[in-house]
DNA sequence: CATTTATGGTTGATGTGTTAACTAAGTTGC
DNA sequence: GCAACTTAGTTAACACATCAACCATAAATG
């Protein structure tokens, strides 16, 4: 207990609580530096990126299935796709089937984005797997859906 | 084009490139989520008790090393620091040696409600701890610190 | 010394995270 | 049919993240 230059008692708490939570967020950042880098030169953000991907992976889809699949809530979905929208990136159309939701479709101008940055996406992604270890890189993703588990 | 189907796609990108951030963002949404539920009690964010805590750990301190510990940007601890000051749980003063720092330190109220939540944080701590198992815990903090020092 | 460069910190602008309150459209149970 | 949920989505309000521009002080360089 060498920070014990303090007061009375009970926080010993130790810098352990603290340091996973900093680990998985300090290892996010390196990790997404350079796909952020990458996508600057576009102006798209990490989150319109990964909207657009998404949206271009599950065809016209409805805005709560994007949220679930990006991890961005619905408020700032909302946001996203009016400036994605804006940008003609994607368009929204009513759901005959289901009026309360609106589809959301990627344009042509969205899936040339994409495409242009794909090569340097794999590229980034292949360095880091090579960098790092696919075998343990899938033991980390092995470790993290465990420790997401333990919300349940 | 109902499907926006794939064209001349040039790479496929496969969801493998996007899976380790959200992994990491979902590990870490399901490992702050008490310790958020617990301080939330004491309008305390996440970002406010790193703050504290480290200010308490490293004593009268200048901001760009909180900065550094907490993984906060100085912007936005400038203005954390505006709220903490406010609420009377630190104070800043000039550092008379380098009058361009300003010290942080930690009032009696800040340590009181650090005292007033560790042992709850601790408990949850130790939960995890008891739930994920310490080697594995272990484990994955070297993963991630490895993640991090790609970044070099 | 004087000029440059680096460091500590603030402010503004913009985008996202988060909660809560709200509308509109579907679903269920009576 | 209708009242009570539920689900899809929006809006408002506030906190934080990020980048850029900026001021003040220190350190380094000529």
């Amino acid at each position: 207990m060498k920070n014990s230059g303090n007061r009375s008692a009970p926080q010993k708490l130790g810098k352990a609580s603290q340091s996973l939570p900093i680990a998985l967020l300090r290892a996010r950042e390196a990790v997404m530096e350079p796909y952020r880098s990458m996508l600057q030169a576009s102006n798209i953000s990490e989150q319109k990126w990964r909207v657009l991907r998404v949206v271009q992976e599950m065809g016209p889809v409805g805005q709560a299935r994007i949220s679930e699949a990006t991890c961005i809530m619905m408020p700032s979905l909302t946001r996203i796709l009016k400036a994605l929208e804006q940008d003609e990136l994607l368009t929204r159309s009513n759901d005959l089937a289901d009026r309360r939701t609106t589809l959301v479709t990627i344009t042509d101008a969205g899936i040339a984005l994409i495409d242009e940055h794909s090569q340097a996406s794999a590229e980034i992604t292949k360095r880091l797997t090579d960098q790092f270890g696919e075998d343990r890189l899938e033991a980390l993703l092995d470790l993290l859906e465990d420790l997401r588990k333990l919300k349940d």
